[in-house]
DNA sequence: ATAATTGCAAATGCTTTGCTTGTGA
DNA sequence: TCACAAGCAAAGCATTTGCAATTAT
């Protein structure tokens, strides 16, 4: 199993603790998009000495320095992911929680257009559904 | 000036008292995107009295009732507006905070259709777009 | 009359930070 | 070596809540 996120750590110069390199490990192996809280439960079923202040400062500091990107959604904590190599949204099931990632390239070249006619140059942003599971 | 969230309170059986008719005209007068503490300030240019924990209150329950909705843009503290006759969405400059509705109706199709094809029923969504003013 | 609302201050939940000790390059 | 990182507990910030007094219907 890679550990994506501490090669991206070397390539960008941050300091390698032991501490940052296994909440690396723990984001690069997660499929989810774990809050802080579920993190630092990950980090220590191996090392239960790690405490919460440094995951928050270590995701913070992978957001800083571009590694990993944090999400807000409505209605829950802030969670975080492996920034991925291609930008995706999120639908969000209202019911259980549960995340879809994806892709529409029509919509992104509508929020540029929209952006470019308002007089703003798009720098970011953000696109979430929510809904609901259809039964069929 | 008509104090349109004041009526709907009346149309919702929401229970009026002097705090929040006048909390109510302070939102329905806003044009802008005002914070709780912006709105105590508004509220408390009239009524020095009015506690913010009132304001929270207010803001929570005339939300709740489906009078008024919350923002959360990056970065910023909660943003509340009267909910309008069209749905429109947010453009954020990020550079001054200026906020700029717009309304795009092929991206609304879209996002129904994405949702659609990954087994949901579009119930809410959230499209924020952040830029920088184009000087020309 | 009486159930709901207010103001106040205390409590909360998430996140950050100061300080001392420990450690990676 | 020594600037930077970790752990701990205390502080911060936005928001919520318990309680006694007040008020709308």
């Amino acid at each position: 199993m890679s550990n994506v996120i501490e090669n991206k750590c070397i390539e960008k110069g941050v300091r390698l603790t032991d501490q940052r390199k296994l909440i690396a490990k723990v984001m690069s192996e997660s499929q989810d998009h774990p809050d802080v809280d579920e993190l630092h439960k990950r980090v220590n079923k191996v090392d239960t000495k790690i405490s919460i202040a440094t995951v928050y400062r270590t995701v913070k500091l992978f957001e800083e320095s571009g590694i990993v990107t944090k999400h807000d959604f409505k209605g829950t904590k802030a969670r975080y992911e492996e920034i991925p190599q291609e930008h995706h949204d999120h639908l969000i099931d209202i019911n259980t929680g549960e995340i879809t990632e994806f892709v529409n390239e029509d919509i992104e070249k509508l929020q540029k257009k929209v952006a470019e006619k308002l007089g703003y140059k798009l720098v970011d942003h953000r696109l979430e559904l929510y809904g609901t599971k259809i039964k069929k």
